[in-house]
DNA sequence: CCGACGTCCTGCTAGC
DNA sequence: TGCTAGCAGGACGTCG
């Protein structure tokens, strides 16, 4: 399940071994992936060069001579420079020659992932900025407060809103409010402000840890070379429903949030008491 | 307009 | 041992 760690680590081991390579030509390949619109661009990215390659969010971004690739990996999505000579694995649904004996490789089983063209640079930057909030480093204190006091839903719900903040996603989500101690149940707008202030900072302290583990691979997740991350070592609630917390020793607990699997400790993050009182006192009101 | 929820997709696994 | 229902979840569409 790449979330930003494991996509910012396929773009650093992809980066080397794609920037300035000549593309040859590109197939795709089985059956038509969701969501990504016409492949016209098959015929026309032959001879292009690939410029730069950068993340933003959980999406990939292949910058060529003459427009764009945005990829996503979805839930089971790998991009990967292999060698012609490996076998082609089941799920490759697009490949890009790169040379005589390389291509990257678009592989996903579940098909949730998407390859797209953007022929034009302001299209895409507009695609992005639609529907991405900022990056989770580059908070700005005031605006997340503003984010969050705005809206009652739960903040696991909120953390996950591309929208709000973007690359997070279920792992990091909870191992996140875990480091914060916050119940992920929580409206957003409950929260104190100094409680909003501590994730941003968990936010940014988990996923600059998981970045420097290579991501996490739990299933059937590998950067650009094939190699596995390893901060699943380092899950403190994450798929650890029934074991004790790490900071108290409570049992770890799993709800169903936001349609989504929820791993907390019911001792360290607990629901704060309503803070009602202080949005209806008029003495407490400016 | 906001927020909750269903849908897509396949492989693995818990449970009978 | 073999079968099947259920689960996993990112993005997006739909509905109240």
């Amino acid at each position: 399940m790449p979330e930003l760690p494991e996509v910012e680590t396929v773009v650093r081991s992809l980066r080397p071994r794609l920037t300035g390579q000549r593309i040859q030509s590109a197939r795709i390949s089985g059956q038509r992936m969701r969501r990504s619109g016409p492949t016209r661009w098959v015929k026309s990215i032959g001879g292009q060069m690939v410029r730069e390659v950068r993340r933003r969010g959980k999406w990939i971004i292949i910058e060529l001579d003459d427009g764009h690739l945005l990829v996503h990996l979805g839930m089971t999505g790998q991009l990967r420079v292999v060698p012609v000579k490996e076998p082609v694995a089941p799920h490759t649904h697009v490949t890009l020659r790169l040379g005589r004996k390389h291509e990257l490789r678009f592989r996903d089983e579940r098909r949730f992932g998407s390859v797209a063209h953007f022929a034009n640079a302001a299209a895409l930057q507009a695609f992005l900025d639609d529907k991405l909030g900022p990056e989770p480093f580059e908070l700005e204190p005031t605006a997340w407060r503003n984010a969050l006091q705005r809206t009652r839903r739960a903040i696991k719900a909120v953390l996950l809103d591309q929208a709000v903040v973007a690359g997070v996603g279920n792992i990091y989500a909870d191992e996140s409010l875990h480091r914060a101690r916050i119940h992920p149940a929580t409206p957003a707008q409950n929260l104190a402000p100094r409680m909003m202030n501590a994730l941003r900072l968990a936010l940014s302290e988990v996923l600059t840890v998981a970045i420097e583990c290579r991501g996490s691979s739990i299933r059937n997740y590998l950067d650009g070379n094939g190699a596995c991350g390893g901060y699943q070592e380092e899950f403190r609630v994450y798929q650890r429903y029934g074991e004790p917390c790490g900071r108290c020793g409570a049992m770890i607990e799993r709800i169903r949030l936001a349609g989504r699997s929820t791993h907390f400790c019911p001792c360290c993050q607990r629901m704060p008491a309503s803070r009602h009182r202080l949005v209806t006192n008029p003495a407490r009101q400016r």
